[in-house]
DNA sequence: ATCGGCTCGCGCAA
DNA sequence: TGCGCGAAGCCGAT
């Protein structure tokens, strides 16, 4: 048996059951949860390279569980979406692949059949996921280890909740040349065959049939998942909106961001690939600049607020100077006040928030821009700055496929509590310092009234 | 179009 | 202890 040292020193690894890999078991099992495709995956690749060193083969576990995360059909037909590439990319790779469905889904169960020698996942930062993999850490009998697999920084390396970007991004960019390199895909030397009835059951959408889950939600016509089709959004971005991004990104009227939200949120692609595609662009210095801020700092930002905040889900992640503020200012008069239905139904006063909030609605994604106005104004509407921290992450979770994402959490307590922000301008009603956007102001931006003309068009279905 | 004033506290140099 | 400077702000002056 070859070492694992190389493996077991990588700073993405981490080990949550220690020990001897079982020399009598027949496989290793990469548990895929947060980072679901076969390529430029660290998780999948350490499981290939161990398995190479082991002498055994690979096999991709993956669970469909009801209700994981709050998700609804407009999530799960997305994941599923991409079911058909992970299948496709894992036989190049040699790597087999089970896919279980409640209630036959539970790692466990499935170990005890395949009697594996270890066990690796990826590292997903919200609270159940984290608390799942301690109740499996404590219950498995073969070493668990852990490899982050969606951030660009290992996100333990950044040891404590940062203040703020300007904090984290020195710490970020001194680690860029360590970590920001392409993700190796070597293929598994030993074989496992995948039977054919599991391939047929992951190109057969039916998966979803008789499956517990809210139906509420439709799946988006606009947004497709899988590897094939996040490759396609990031070659359409980088052909065409990465030039004039610094200056176009804040104008949802011309979509002049990424749109890789959705993508990223599943895994199915990777934060390495994407940031590594901009520098063979011959986009101007300050558009992948720009890019690679939002891609890596405060992507990475958000990721570090919610491993290292227990309370990345309600009010209580407020800031302190937020906090003091919103006491001061909890008695004012609302000269707006929506009910959640009023507001899930878009039925405001205001043309630009309703429209933000169709677009969400219809197609499942909201422009980043629009997403901050959107979170303000649900302070300014609601009778307190807890119940709006709460309508606004239901909502957020509900229709956004990016949905249960670190950066809705983190936007939405920029937005309302604060967080990675400061006291800014005249302290007004409602928000007292806390930053401030209006509707007169916002609009002027960028051309809202060709925005809000388009949602109307996305609503009809003519376009 | 662009600028300055509004305003606060962290992190670091000293 | 003092100083620089910051995720997206607004508004009015130029």
């Amino acid at each position: 048996m070859k070492s694992l040292d190389s493996i077991l020193g990588d700073p993405r690894l981490t080990v949550r059951r220690s020990g001897e890999p079982d020399p009598d078991g027949k496989c290793v099992v990469y548990w895929m949860q947060r980072a679901q495709r076969a390529v430029d995956n660290p998780a999948l690749t350490a499981a290939i390279e161990t398995g190479n060193r082991l002498g055994k083969p690979v096999v991709v576990f993956l669970q469909l569980v009801p209700h994981s995360h709050h998700g609804n059909l407009r999530h799960y037909q997305f994941l599923v979406d991409g079911l058909g590439d992970i299948a496709a990319d894992l036989q190049k790779r040699k790597v087999g692949l089970v896919v279980r469905r409640f209630p036959d889904h539970g790692l466990l169960r499935f170990c005890s059949g395949v009697r594996p020698c270890l066990v690796i996942a990826d590292e997903n930062p919200l609270m159940e996921a984290e608390r799942t993999k301690t109740r499996i850490a404590q219950k498995i009998s073969v070493p668990f280890w852990t490899v982050d697999a969606d951030v660009v920084v290992p996100s333990k390396l950044l040891t404590k909740e940062h203040y703020g970007a300007r904090t984290i991004r020195p710490k970020i960019h001194a680690l860029l040349p360590q970590f920001l390199r392409e993700v190796r895909n070597p293929a598994a030397k030993f074989l496992w065959r995948t039977p054919s009835r599991v391939q047929s059951l992951v190109s057969n959408l039916s998966l979803l049939d008789n499956f517990p889950i809210d139906r509420g939600v439709a799946p988006s016509k606009h947004f497709h998942g899988g590897s094939q089709e996040a490759q396609l959004c990031l070659e359409r971005f980088l052909r065409s909106r990465l030039k004039g991004y610094a200056t176009q990104r804040n104008k949802p009227d011309l979509d002049g961001t990424s749109q890789l939200s959705p993508y990223l949120h599943f895994g199915h692609i990777g934060v390495q690939r994407v940031a590594l595609a901009v520098p063979r662009t011959d986009a101007p210095a300050q558009d992948r600049k720009a890019f690679l801020e939002e891609l890596i700092v405060r992507r990475e930002l958000a990721v570090n607020f919610v491993r290292f905040n227990c309370n990345y889900e309600n009010f209580d992640a407020c800031e302190p100077w937020a906090d003091v503020t919103h006491r001061k200012h909890a008695r004012d008069l609302r000269q707006y006040l929506y009910s959640e239905k009023q507001l899930e139904d878009a039925e405001t006063h205001d043309p630009l928030w309703n429209a933000a909030q169709k677009q969400m609605v219809l197609t499942g994604w909201m422009h980043g821009y629009l997403r901050m106005y959107w979170a303000k104004k649900i302070l300014e509407w609601t009778e307190s700055p807890q119940a709006a921290y709460q309508i606004a992450v239901r909502l957020n979770d509900r229709y956004e496929l990016d949905g249960r994402d670190p950066n809705g959490y983190a936007g939405i307590a920029w937005a309302i509590v604060g967080k990675h922000d400061r006291a800014w301008g005249p302290e007004r009603p409602i928000y007292g310092k806390v930053r401030y956007m209006s509707f007169a102001s916002t609009s002027r931006k960028f051309n809202s009234k060709a925005y809000i003309a388009r949602v109307a068009a996305l609503e009809r279905g003519t376009i």
